[in-house]
DNA sequence: TCTGGGGTCCTAGACCTT
DNA sequence: TCTGAAGGTCTAGGACCC
């Protein structure tokens, strides 16, 4: 392991709900839950005021309204979240090349490797300033870990937050894991947590005490050794910056559990069109079609089947997927449905056979695949234009968000992210002056310098 | 209470090839 | 030709992460 804390790992705090109070000056000191609003949602992201009542990410949404009845609850807009991810990362990247995203909100960086930082006091300036460019860019905070590896980075992140930075200085690695819960560690989830405390293991140390010949006996080979390896504070892993997808998928939960399996096997059909979609955005094919099926028990299962070659044709996956669903008894019902791909590759077996003749690929096949896809949207009902924090422009009031709609009104909060907190006002669902709108940028640039309106209210 | 969506990695048995 | 070992691939499921 390198012995200089240069590895650093960014945690924005409370991404998407910090993005919303950003957005939103109304909801600035308030709890703001945002995720799935149906009936079988649950918490993408809670801001800390949301978090005092007790709600947190993967709660049911229904179990969250019951803690916190008074929060705000919003829909994901994964837009914004992209924007202010790529500024955050742009900013990572002019740190070093190699920064590994992990998610929207959080990256690993190896500042060695860009010649930033090489000791403590060189890294722990990098990471300083770049908490404050991150204000100064998007005016959202970010939590910053430094170590001499991943895991340690993370882990420091973690005690860092909201808004801080913690450096774990090389040489107190062990006594500082040894009294932690072994659910600290990556990899530890409540299932391996579970196995360890009924073999009498909770901490760190007692991990290391039991040995790893122990740890492979109870956990399996993989992950007894790397959970020993880690329990030591040795972690080798590199940070890699390009990664390449493995599989891509697309599932949905239905409101309602599905019984008639016609309505199944269209939803299959549906879905599998949706996937290939996703696959030629990313020019990419694959060879092994996955149906995954989640039943009225929440029992999940899967099937799949590899084909002679990768393909990104939608009648070949649908085929496949209809198969699959064949294997599948779905008496009692259906609440997921979801179609995969993985063995990706970058060309197609139809490629190769052209390449074998010699022949031109005719695209016709993909332009007629097209309109079909462009065919399957729907008009969605006017009451669904106006989804809970989405934006909004009012011909007379201007720019602002959905509060919230239903029985043929909209309620719509007039405000910006430099205004004041906004009034509200109700509003037909189809009235002609109201449509949706793009969000707004938080921060706006101003020529010469860093941003003053860095209010996120968070920590 | 009642559990999303999009991923990754690991394990283990069955089966096939060498 | 038969047998067994070893290794690869396929398939299904489980755990974990954000």
């Amino acid at each position: 392991m390198r012995n200089a804390p240069t590895i650093l790992h960014l945690d924005m705090d409370a991404f998407y709900a910090s993005v919303e109070q950003a957005s939103k000056p109304s909801l600035r000191g308030k709890a703001v839950i945002v995720g799935g609003l149906g009936p079988r949602g649950v918490v993408a992201t809670a801001s800390y005021e949301a978090r005092v009542f007790g709600v947190h990410s993967a709660m049911p949404m229904a179990q969250a309204r019951r803690l916190a009845p008074n929060a705000a609850y919003l829909v994901p807009r994964f837009g914004i979240y992209r924007d202010i991810s790529e500024q955050v990362m742009a900013l990572l990247r002019e740190l070093s090349p190699l920064v590994e995203p992990l998610s929207l909100d959080e990256a690993f960086v190896d500042l060695e490797a860009g010649g930033v930082a090489w000791d403590e006091a060189s890294a722990r300036l990098v990471g300083a300033k770049l908490r404050a460019d991150i204000r100064a860019v998007t005016g959202l905070s970010g939590s910053v870990g430094l170590a001499a590896s991943k895991m340690l980075a993370k882990i420091a992140s973690e005690q860092a937050k909201p808004d801080g930075l913690v450096l774990i200085e090389p040489g107190t690695e062990r006594a500082l894991l040894g009294p932690m819960s072994v659910r600290t560690l990556p990899g530890v989830g409540p299932a391996t947590g579970d196995h360890l405390r009924r073999a009498g293991i909770h901490t760190v140390d007692e991990l290391a005490e039991a040995g790893e010949d122990e740890l492979v006996r109870l956990l399996g080979k993989a992950h007894g050794h790397a959970l020993y390896a880690m329990a030591l504070a040795h972690d080798e892993r590199p940070v890699v910056a390009e990664r390449e997808a493995k599989s891509v998928s697309v599932e949905d939960t239905y409101d309602v559990d599905i019984h008639d399996r016609a309505r199944v096997g269209m939803e299959v059909q549906r879905l599998a069109d949706r996937c290939v979609r996703r696959l030629r955005a990313a020019g990419l094919s694959g060879r092994t079609i996955v149906l995954k099926v989640r039943r009225y028990d929440f029992s999940t299962l899967t099937r799949s089947e590899t084909l002679r070659g990768p393909t990104d044709d939608p009648a070949v996956v649908r085929e496949a997927a209809a198969r699959l669903l064949d294997s599948v008894d779905t008496t009692g019902g259906v609440r997921l449905l979801g179609v995969g791909v993985s063995g990706l590759a970058d060309y197609t077996q139809e490629d190769l056979f052209a390449q074998a003749a010699g022949e031109q690929v005719e695209h016709a096949e993909e332009e007629g695949d097209q309109e079909e896809f462009a065919g399957e949207r729907e008009a969605a009902p006017a009451e669904r234009r106006w989804v809970a924090g989405h934006d909004v422009r009012h011909t007379e009031y201007g720019h602002g968000w959905v509060q919230g709609s239903g029985l043929g009104r909209v309620t719509v909060r007039f405000e910006t992210p430099e205004s004041e907190p906004g009034r509200v006002r109700t509003f037909r669902v189809d009235d002609p002056e109201l449509e949706p709108a793009e969000p707004l940028p938080l921060v706006v640039r101003r020529p010469g310098g860093v941003d003053d309106s860095g209010s996120v209210g968070v920590g």
